[in-house]
DNA sequence: CACCAGGCAAGTA
DNA sequence: TACTTGCATGGT
């Protein structure tokens, strides 16, 4: 890692983070993710998400499964065009077919369709694997390692740089893989604590971040009040 | 009506 | 390398 780029933010330490997570789940109660019944379920919800209200995945992934297609078999044999209208709910269907289409197909050929397999490689090379697909990106990549293959990985989304951000742990322009390795370095590499606590961050972007009402009721606000455009000393 | 959601890749300068 | 744009439905 070379160099030079401040990769410590001032404010953002292990303490600050243990609290964060226990003013979260004391509030919210554990989340029990991800919402899926199978692994494959939460790889292709993965997917389906990017971008999109988790609502409108449910309406995809529920077509899917009642034509029996959430599996390698089918999602990697249905046509193009068929399985972009069962996920048309999700939104961008054209392109998040393709995308699915490419994961299942990266499976079938590397593993010979044994999604075990796949699921128990070593992590990094699940990593590098799952990123080299197209339409596959960090926090995609990065959910299907730990929902799916339970690994110690964190994952960033945009509820985590705006939750960090309004509070200012971090610095605005603060990369994925930089959140990532503070909260991964902070923190006991447990995938069971990094499961809760990014279903907590998501919970509560959801829940009060959307609009500036819900705000104040925010647990976080115990931590005194938001400082929106906070930036590097 | 406008706005946005558990991103990513491709295009432009 | 650093911005910008396309992708798209369904809920508030």
């Amino acid at each position: 890692m070379e160099d030079s780029w401040e990769t410590d933010f001032p404010s953002l330490t292990a303490q600050r983070l243990r609290e964060m997570y226990t003013l979260l789940l004391d509030h919210f109660g554990p989340q029990n993710w991800w919402p899926a019944e199978t692994e494959l379920e939460v790889m292709v919800g993965a997917v389906l998400t990017q971008n999109t209200n988790w609502s409108n995945v449910e309406k995809a992934i529920s077509n899917l499964k009642k034509r029996n297609l959430l599996s390698l078999e089918g999602l990697s044999t249905v046509p193009l065009v068929e399985l972009a209208g069962d996920i048309r709910p999700a939104g961008y269907f054209n392109i998040k077919a393709k995308r699915l289409r490419n994961l299942v197909n990266f499976i079938v050929e590397r593993y010979e369709g044994d999604l075990s397999a796949f699921l128990d490689e070593e992590t990094q090379a699940l990593r590098e694997g799952l990123l080299s697909v197209k339409g596959i990106g960090p926090e995609t990549a990065d959910s299907i390692l730990l929902y799916a293959a339970r690994r110690p990985v964190f994952v960033v989304d945009t509820y985590t740089h705006r939750i960090l951000g309004l509070h200012g742990m971090i610095y605005e322009e603060a990369g994925y893989h930089e959140l990532q390795q503070f909260f991964m370095g902070h923190l006991p590499e447990d995938h069971v604590l990094f499961n809760e606590f990014h279903a907590l961050i998501v919970q509560t972007g959801k829940t009060y971040c959307r609009k500036k009402p819900l705000c104040s009721r925010c647990p976080l606000l115990e931590w005194g009040p938001i400082t929106p455009n906070w930036t590097a000393s």
